[in-house]
RNA sequence: GCCGAAGUGGUGGAAUUGGUAGACACGCUGGACUCAAAAUCCAGUGAUAGCGAUAUCGUGUGGGUUCGAGUCCCACCUUCGGUACCA
């Protein structure tokens, strides 16, 4: 009754607000410490239950931070471009810049609802000009650089110019793309056409022709996400690659960096091991081999040269330039084909289906260790933008290729003789060469390099280090996006807008449907793209990852207009000290920040080379989505429903799976959820179209809205997935905070399990922390509203619980356990009930352990306790070892391994002494009777185990 | 297929380096208070046998190392994530 959690959280929320509480600035007294949460989309759909899981974890963490003497930069800002604000604006005419603002207000008000600390004088908002000034600022620096490979390190691209004019190329140590080899007097003539072209294939951001997912039906490029099983996801329309002309980021200049950094940072080793995947290195030798009957050579990449002599046939992918060339006339027929049927195949379908296809070209290629001359197939299963788009096969020790073999029958000849290794697979490099020529009789790495020499001594290959990672493309025909500053002249040459005429705004346009030829929106806002005489803009907008890759360097100086952050400010706070956030982004989003953010530490712009020094991925958590099985064909017209329980599993195909709100289902989650009587109803009245359905349970079938049965259970089939509207099953953080107020929903989220494991949202548990909240509460106020705390002093033993709860909560928040650090705080509760404590010099120090965790009540009792300030503002307890000191150790006593009992002994005992006192005692010796003692193990401090025979 | 993580009561989950398995909480059972209910408080709660003391079993399965294994090793099963014909 006294505790009106509604009424303490509109109060302290003000207060916080007025007081400006949580707003931080440089200073230099202080260290400082960076708590950042991944920003979020602001999607239509608002926050659900899952999203706070790390805002509440960061929150925590930056309290205690702050309270422990740090002075804490912990923003919040809002990743404000993307697809949905679009697609939403092409249905309903409202533009995204209104619809965005809208989501945003809605997610701040849910997360000021959760108490949080952000300090929002440093939002950012990714489609905020003021923001995307920067965000083109940057894309600008990095056109205007190349990566020097002697300097390891970006630099400007007029010092490439110069070399260029001084000696051409052939001699740059420029990481790019450029094959041909010219001298400065070839240069000097070339037109500015031709040098623009060569030095795109330097520039970190340059352009070149990539594939789009183009669709015909819907005269639109889609996105990967929109794009299902090869054909579109609205309509169904197929979806073909198109080429297009694309501004990509050479972020494989950076592959070694980015790999190697990581070893300087602490992260999760599951994820940097997928960052390592990500970019995939490897080791291996180009080299070409001649065509017959044909002056050009084909080039390929191999990881295994040692199986040269096992090489039986060459596979080219369909996009190979070559192809059409090696393709004699009376194969004409069946490669076109192919390559037409490969071109409608997405990547997903080309990689992941186990079939295996290809075709002969009617060429051969020969093999120039042995002159054996080797037929050339075509196959989706090697990819055009994976090493040279061309392999050598070796079917005795590849896995693909061996499959490939047999389905067009093709030899097999065995070159390594695995017999000494047993369990060595295919992909392990062991094992003795056979049928081999020089090298039979040599070991698998030994073979590797004797290949290497040897075909590096032919002049015909070279040791080369591949990447699986490929540069980002950077281009979107799309309009809710930042526009490049970049203009064309008539000769399609780019310029760079002057920096003063940063942000490139984005034009005003009342159609944001793409124009049918695949190019952006903007292209329709004619006026806007022929501003500049004799120039075009470039209409495409950038992805995503534009705005979301530096804009935690944002947040250090948010308003600055010179600059994307003061030099002062980069120099405090430095970098992100702890990052969190969900594993969706755990490759993309932090692969693209790190490149990011080495590219402008090359220049010299951030003090750090890693942008996170400690990340954490938060755990999902999930829905429970509750089915009902509908049978997929009426019977007598009618649509039929049946109860889970009477469906095998062979018959589960006869029917669909129609999502309930899961509100109706009586025991929703678990194995055995089930509709009632009023359930169904609610059901029926819910989706009409199944007013008149059947639904048949095992005691009998509910007809039409009757039934005789009072008592019918329909059970539902129960899944754990994503909380989706979709599925009915999305829970409002603002519903349960209105219920049970903040403070409980934020132990509770907490108090549910580890922070990386994901977990299914379920209410069940919740009155437990409900409880726990009052009857801490009640420890300083009773039932009539009365201030009870005593200012007795403290025995030793109270003592002795408050520094024991100090000591475990401490050490959990750093450890980021904070379901154990609050059953911790219950222990507290539980002993100070027990006890009656009601001692202010116990009390208070528990207010500031609390504080963190519950930041309404905390900061409510502080102020009835007649202090001053904010509560978040103190000082973390600290506790004295002096308190926990123990005289006497329990010590379980075990013979054989199995505890027969458990003693109290002083705890300055020594090994003899307790080796004496477990032996005389009286449950010990029966067990031990009859039978011979081997030895005692005696671990002091902790147990004793009698082992005898 | 491969890589990663994880399998512990009816449920969510605890358990430094191998050392009392099941903390804390939910749920359930019984009791107190109440005309009654809610709330609150008290007691019990891994399984089996027994009135009980107690005993046996028990951390996905099967082996192993050890005085001692939820924890380490080997093989396997299941689930969840990620990822792919990457040459």
């Amino acid at each position: 009754m006294s505790l009106n959690f509604s009424e303490i959280e509109k109060r302290w929320k003000k207060f916080w607000e007025e007081n400006n509480t949580y707003k931080v600035e440089i200073d230099k007294d202080k260290p400082k410490y960076y708590v950042l949460d991944m920003f979020p989309y602001p999607s239509g759909a608002g926050l659900h239950v899952g999203h706070p899981l790390g805002y509440i974890a960061s929150d925590i963490y930056s309290r205690y931070k702050r309270m422990s003497g740090y002075n804490v930069l912990h923003p919040m800002g809002f990743d404000s471009f993307g697809l949905p604000a679009e697609q939403y604006a092409i249905q309903t005419g409202i533009h995204p810049a209104d619809s965005t603002r809208e989501n945003i207000n809605r997610y701040k008000g849910q997360l000021s609802n959760l108490g949080l600390n952000y300090d929002w004088s440093r939002e950012v908002q990714t489609s905020d000009p003021d923001y995307y000034k920067w965000t083109q600022w940057i894309f600008a620096r990095m056109f205007e650089h190349y990566y020097n490979t002697k300097l390891q390190k970006a630099d400007s691209i007029d010092n490439l110019i110069a070399e260029f004019e001084n000696k051409g190329n052939a001699n740059v140590d420029a990481y790019g793309s450029e094959d041909r080899i010219f001298t400065a007097e070839e240069w000097k003539n070339m037109s500015d056409k031709e040098k623009d072209g060569v030095l795109m294939n330097y520039r970190l951001a340059y352009r070149k022709v990539g594939f789009v997912n183009w669709c015909e039906a819907l005269g639109t490029v889609l996105a990967n996400d929109e794009v299902k099983d090869g054909v579109s996801e609205r309509g169904g329309h197929p979806v073909v690659k198109k080429p297009m002309n694309q501004w990509s980021l050479r972020t494989t200049a950076y592959a070694e960096r980015l790999l190697n950094d990581m070893e300087k940072i602490d992260w999760s080793e599951s994820l940097k091991t997928m960052q390592r995947n990500w970019i995939g290195r490897s080791e291996g030798l180009q080299m070409f081999f001649d065509l017959d009957g044909m002056d050009e050579k084909l080039e390929i990449y191999t990881t295994r040269p040692d199986t040269i002599f096992g090489v039986t046939f060459m596979v080219l992918s369909p996009e190979h330039p070559y192809v059409e060339k090696l393709t004699k006339p009376e194969f004409e027929k069946e490669v076109t084909e192919y390559k037409k049927y490969a071109v409608n195949r997405s990547e997903i379908e080309r990689t992941s289906e186990k079939k295996v296809t290809g075709v002969f070209t009617g060429s051969y290629a020969v093999n120039p260790l042995n002159g054996k001359k080797i037929p050339v197939w075509i196959s989706e299963y090697v990819l055009m933008d994976y090493g040279t788009g061309a392999i050598m096969a070796v079917p005795s020790d590849d896995d693909r290729d061996r499959a490939f073999a047999e389905k067009f029958d093709l030899p097999i000849i065995p070159v390594i003789d695995k017999s000494k290794y047993p369990g060595s697979t295919s992909k392990d490099k062991e094992g003795i060469m056979i049928n081999s020529d020089f090298i039979t009789g040599m070991e698998v790495p030994d073979a590797i390099r004797a290949v290497e020499d040897k075909v590096e001594s032919m002049g015909i290959g070279k040791k080369q280090i591949n990447y699986k990672l490929r540069d980002a493309n950077f281009s979107r025909q799309r309009y809710w996006g930042e526009p490049f500053p970049v203009i064309y002249d008539d000769q399609e040459v780019a310029f760079l807008l002057p920096d003063d005429e940063l942000p490139v705004e984005l034009p005003p346009l009342n159609e944001f449907k793409p124009s049918t030829d695949g190019k952006s929106p903007l292209a329709r806002n004619e006026k806007w793209v022929h501003e500049y005489e004799g120039f075009t803009r470039e209409t495409d907008t950038m992805p995503g990852f534009a705005g979301s890759s530096w804009y935690f360097l944002r947040y250090m100086d948010p308003h600055n207009d010179d600059k994307f952050a003061s030099e002062e400010a980069l120099d405090y706070w430095q970098d992100v000290d702890f990052y969190i956030g969900g594993t969706e982004h755990a490759v993309g989003h932090l692969m693209y920040s790190r490149f990011y953010h080495k590219f402008l530490y090359d220049l010299g712009l951030v003090p750090t080379f890693e942008p996170f020094k400690r990340l954490v991925n938060q755990g999902m958590i999930q829905g429970v989505i509750e089915f009902l099985y509908l049978k997929k064909d009426k019977v007598n017209d009618k649509s039929v429903f049946v109860s889970a329980d009477l469906i095998s599993k062979d018959e589960e195909e006869d029917y669909a799976k129609i999502p309930v709100y899961i509100g109706f289902v009586k025991d929703y989650g678990s194995p055995k959820s089930y509709l009632d009587k009023k359930g169904i109803d609610e059901f029926r009245n819910w989706r009409k179209e199944y007013i008149d359905a059947e639904f048949v349970t095992s005691s009998g079938t509910y007809s039409a809205g009757k039934t005789e049965l009072e008592d019918i259970k329909f059970y539902t089939l129960s899944e754990i997935g994503k909380m989706s509207k979709r599925y009915h099953n999305v829970v409002n953080p603002d519903d349960v905070v209105a219920e049970h107020g903040a403070d409980t929903f934020r132990m509770y989220e907490m108090f549910l399990g580890p922070i990386e494991q994901s977990k299914p949202w379920d209410t069940k548990g919740i009155d437990g922390i409900n409880k726990f909240i009052k009857r801490f509460w009640s420890l300083y106020i009773d039932m009539d509203d009365n201030w009870i705390v005593t200012e007795e002093k403290a025995t030793n033993e109270e003592l002795k619980i408050l520094h024991k709860t100090i000591k475990k909560v401490t050490e959990d928040i750093a450890n980021l356990s904070f379901n154990t650090a609050i059953s911790a705080m219950m222990v507290f509760v539980n002993d100070a009930k027990k006890m009656n404590i009601h001692k202010s010099e116990i009390l208070i120090p528990m207010i500031k352990v609390i504080a963190p965790f519950a930041p309404f009540i905390s900061e409510e009792l502080w102020h009835k306790a007649g202090k001053e300030g904010s509560v978040h503002h103190q000082l973390f307890p600290v506790f004295d070892e002096s308190y926990l000191k123990e005289s006497t150790v329990s010590y379980p006593i075990s013979v054989n391994g199995k505890k027969r009992g458990i003693e109290e002994f002083s705890k300055d005992l020594s090994k003899e002494e307790l080796e004496k006192k477990a032996l005389e005692l009286k449950y010990v010796q029966k067990w031990i009777e009859g039978k011979n003692v081997m030895k005692v193990i005696v671990v002091p401090g902790r147990m004793i185990n009698i082992v005898v025979k």
